[in-house]
DNA sequence: GACCAGGAAGAGT
DNA sequence: ACTCTTCATGGT
């Protein structure tokens, strides 16, 4: 089994990378090995200290999914600007944004909203089990997650199987309007944030939330800063006070609670974000 | 059964 | 540009 030893000095906490609600299709097994489906591999990956044990993709592939030519600790210390967010790091020590693949992702946050990661993670399953491509691996069958056209062949009476609910004509909408995803992906990638969040929220069923989670974890925009009712809560109780407690969340204190964390944490306050989201129930 | 979950769209104003 | 309502599903 090939393994990444990883140099001192750059810290990696698979558990905390995996487990945190930014990947919605990787399971952990009890004892400790993770499987997940990215892309059309099959990975299984263990941690052992500071060795990383995996099979199912190449070196790079893996090195790259998990950011770890990222130098870590500088970044860090660029977002540890008060004893909040430091506690939260201590707490997630570890814990790294990977690179999502942008169509999974943003089907992934079209079918987050008003929901728990238990259900958009069934979502998820069912979406590849129904439209993707099988894979063997091990003696088991995966399927890959599927491409647009795949998703849209059968109308969207072909979705309802997936339990969306209301979000299958988002779904579906979403994609027929991204029918080239390579062009597509070009395409935001080039853009600057602000542009990019434009663009994604054209698609049906993305907002201001889903745009940031998906240029966040898919697009390496760092500087987006993903607002749920849980960050609000969070930063309600331990930075802003004046916030409203229940009504739902307009675009103006979105937007407030945005340039908040730009402000406060800096051009990677989208890692502070993910930091204080992992730390919400500890 | 009420309430909540990594919200967003659409109508009405 | 703001406010209000509705949306389908599963877990607690």
């Amino acid at each position: 089994m090939p393994s990444i030893a990883l140099p001192p000095g750059q810290p990696f906490s698979l558990d905390q990378t995996l487990g945190c609600g930014q990947v919605f299709r990787w399971e952990r097994s009890p004892d400790g090995t993770w499987l997940g489906i990215v892309d059309n591999h099959v990975i299984r990956i263990r941690q052992e200290g500071t060795r990383l044990r995996f099979r199912g993709a190449p070196e790079e592939f893996i090195r790259r999914y998990f950011s770890l030519d990222i130098d870590l600790l500088p970044l860090l210390s660029s977002i540890d600007n008060d004893p909040v967010i430091h506690r939260a790091i201590g707490q997630c020590n570890g814990l790294r944004l990977v690179r999502q693949l942008p169509w999974e992702c943003t089907v992934s946050y079209i079918c987050s909203t008003n929901s728990n990661i238990p259900t958009i993670r069934r979502r998820i399953g069912l979406l590849a089990e129904r439209f993707g491509t099988r894979i063997q691996s091990g003696g088991q069958t995966f399927f890959t997650f599927p491409e647009p056209s795949c998703i849209s062949c059968k109308g969207h009476e072909g979705l309802t199987i997936c339990k969306l609910g209301y979000r299958q004509p988002y779904v579906y909408g979403t994609s027929c309007t991204v029918t080239d995803v390579r062009s597509w992906e070009k395409k935001i990638r080039r853009l600057p944030y602000e542009d990019a969040r434009k663009e994604l929220m054209k698609l049906q069923g993305v907002g201001p939330k889903a745009a940031d989670c998906i240029l966040l974890f898919a697009f390496q925009k760092y500087d987006a800063f993903p607002v749920d009712v849980w960050i609000r809560r969070i930063l309600k109780e331990q930075y802003l006070p004046d916030l409203p407690t229940d009504a739902p969340l307009t675009t103006r204190e979105y937007d407030r609670i945005r340039k908040f964390a730009k402000e406060q944490f800096g051009e990677y306050c989208g890692w502070a974000q993910e930091y204080l989201y992992a730390a919400r129930i500890l």
